[in-house]
DNA sequence: AGCAAATCGATTGTTCACAATATGACGGAG
DNA sequence: CTCCGTCATATTGTGAACAATCGATTTGCT
């Protein structure tokens, strides 16, 4: 493989990963939509539904989102009454988001949607998992570098 | 592995995609930054180096983004000399994307890029084929079921 | 020729994504 | 106790993404 091939093949990897990511989300997008929520907001959901409380920092860090991309999305949430945000009493800088009962209550309808997908995409348990695995560690490797 | 493991796994996976096409734009961020480009656009020129005229159909195809997004993005490129668009003469629903000598003159430019990456990411050149290759049999498999 | 359907691109409106910056709150050094 | 650096979140501004819709053109069918 020479200099120039292997360009190319950097260039169509990150594009296939970009390209991925967008077309994931469009998988999700009609299932979504009948809740009424959007892929990055079932991404908090995802984490609200495992410990029902949160801060914007921690989501910040499981999600990799900045606050400035955050701080509206809980808002339109909170406007949709999935959660709620306050101030946290012991420190003022910190904005606790738990989850409502209605933001709850979504778990269960969404609890089919990776299921759908998955029988959709006719992929097996295994390549999903390796390919999981592998995603990982390439992941790692260039956030190691960096 | 059970089923609620697999769920886990699978919403994993699609994060994990969703994450790593965030990281790789951070990536090439700021060595786009002194070209005065960005990802998306870094993409478009990536499909006029080789080509040199296009259409805004075209780039829709080969990029997988509509025009509601491609528009747009054309004309802040043509705002900086990049390119130019006009209208064709045998088809006027048609518009073609001509680089100029100012995008051309970016690509001595950009070519060390993918390189500089490459080298930073401390993966082999053998581990990007491969995962390249996974990817898009996963891209083609999702997207043949839908 | 004449009209319906398909094509191409632009527009509008909503939601991310993120850099840069601002604001207020905490906490430690002196 | 006070100043100062750090921390957590919010705000602003720009640039994607994409659904929905529109306007203009072309093509196909009768």
């Amino acid at each position: 493989m020479n200099s120039s091939e292997f360009l190319k093949l950097e260039n169509q990897l990150c594009f296939s990963l970009y390209a991925s990511s967008r077309a994931i989300t469009r998988m999700y997008r009609p299932f979504l939509e009948e809740l009424g929520i959007t892929y990055p907001q079932y991404l908090v959901l995802l984490v609200l539904w495992e410990q029902k409380e949160s801060t914007v920092k921690e989501l910040s860090e499981k999600l990799d989102l900045d606050s400035g991309t955050l701080t509206p999305m809980l808002k339109r949430m909170e406007a949709q009454k999935l959660l709620v945000r306050n101030r946290s009493q012991e420190d003022e800088r910190v904005v606790l988001i738990r989850i409502t009962e209605a933001g709850l209550a979504l778990h269960d309808q969404a609890l089919c949607i990776p299921q759908t997908l998955f029988a959709a995409s006719g992929l097996s348990a295994e390549e999903i998992a390796n390919f999981n695995a592998q995603l990982k560690r390439i992941i790692t490797s260039v956030n190691a570098s960096m």
